[in-house]
DNA sequence: CAGCCTAGGTGTACGATGTAAACCTGTCAA
DNA sequence: TTGACAGGTTTACATCGTACACCTAGGCTG
């Protein structure tokens, strides 16, 4: 396969298509990526894409990917809590920058890979700050779209997660996950539904009540302190 | 105009198309809702949908005001932060019932009447429990998708109220907004920009740093008070 | 070296989508 | 009686994702 060979054309890629994908979506708007338009800034068949992509959503799966990347990777030696601090608001810097970003990321139904792993290490973050990991669980829920603009419901998502029916595919699958995403596999074992049964995903309604309550009692709180115009939070 | 006459066709209207939409999502999901095929279930021609709908955005608008005149009107005489609680979970309670919805209203940009009235419902009951304007406008951004599933930015989005150009008109809409959302506005023109000017729009990146060090804060307090397992909120 | 395999590119074609434009038709107001 | 017009139809177009068949040039194996 010439690589270079003669033409301007530097061969395509799965990362190339991607890394184009961005561009575009940069400039002209998330709606100008069609597969056709794309393939045209390559100076390429449309059809010669999908050479490197499964489908479109596969594409933007990739697209999603080369965003998470740009995110900072977390300074050690500090508090969790700017920590994760800082790393979601160098999230938030990212998405501003590529505005399509959320749209995409909500309408999307398979996590990648690099998707996961960013989750795994924000999770981490708070676990290693001392938090267990129910309340790990709980910080997730309740940061939501604020970690990137959805909420991580990749831990209840039976599509996240596809388990092989074979049980020997199982055990592998186990292991890599359990090696690759132990944060994020400790609180699925963590789960467990009325029965007591673990790993049964999580109980969304008593998530969502939680962040709820924890949302009014502290605006409540504000409200009672006498907190009445622009000022910072209330650290104590 | 006859109206019933012989068929069994009761006569398209918004309203029927509208129904239509929502009962088709629901059994089929949004994907279904193509204008030919609700055309078809209505027994009729795709076009004649484009008589009572300006084009496909206006008729998701219009199904998602069928879900939120589903949501509960407010109990009067209880306490604002049992009212929002109890009104919020009505809230989701509908959305359940059919999820398409979230996802269709994260797409739009646009924002229908019905969809102003209830936010604006929902900010004058944190007001009337007297919380501040400021206070009530940090509380409807921290909520944010918990409302309904999206984040309630139509307090900042241009598109959001497109203000006409003509200054008769502008007064005239002036004056019908401060009659029907008092409280949107309230919060509209208590925005301020760094040049002080009011109705700049809010400082994003500002709220979203207020309510992400609220929840930091919230978590970290939950931590340092032990919490470990699953318990209800601390309610102090 | 011959030969085949295959990774990677092309062209064509299909069904689906939203909707613009022109047209038809029955009902009511003037 | 005569429009006007609300409401429904037909046709047509551009665009989309992508299945399918085809070509072609290296690199590997016999």
């Amino acid at each position: 396969m010439a690589e270079n060979a003669t033409s301007a054309r530097p061969a395509l890629t799965r990362g190339r298509a991607c890394a184009a994908g961005v561009a575009l979506a940069d400039v002209e708007g998330i709606d100008a990526v069609s597969m056709r338009n794309l393939a045209a800034r390559l100076e390429v068949s449309p059809m010669a894409l999908y050479k490197h992509v499964r489908d479109k959503e596969d594409l933007l799966g990739g697209m999603i990917d080369i965003v998470i990347a740009s995110y900072d990777t977390p300074r050690p030696g500090v508090d969790w809590k700017q920590g994760v601090r800082a790393r979601i608001l160098s999230a938030r810097r990212a998405l501003l920058q590529h505005p399509w970003a959320r749209r995409v990321i909500e309408a999307s139904t398979t996590r990648t890979p690099t998707v996961l792993a960013y989750m795994d290490s924000l999770a981490g973050m708070f676990m290693a700050g001392g938090l267990s990991v129910d309340l790990t669980h709980h910080a997730m829920h309740a940061l939501g779209h604020r970690i990137w603009g959805f909420s991580p419901e990749a831990f209840d998502d039976p599509d996240a997660l596809a388990v092989p029916d074979d049980p020997a595919e199982q055990e592998a699958m186990l292991r890599h996950v359990s090696e690759t995403y132990p944060h994020i596999l400790a609180i699925a074992l963590g789960n467990t539904d009325a029965s007591g049964a673990p790993g049964s995903g999580c109980d969304e309604q008593s998530e969502f009540e939680f962040t709820l309550d924890l949302l009014l009692d502290a605006f409540d709180r504000l409200h009672a302190a006498g907190w009445s115009s622009r000022q910072t939070v209330l650290r104590s």
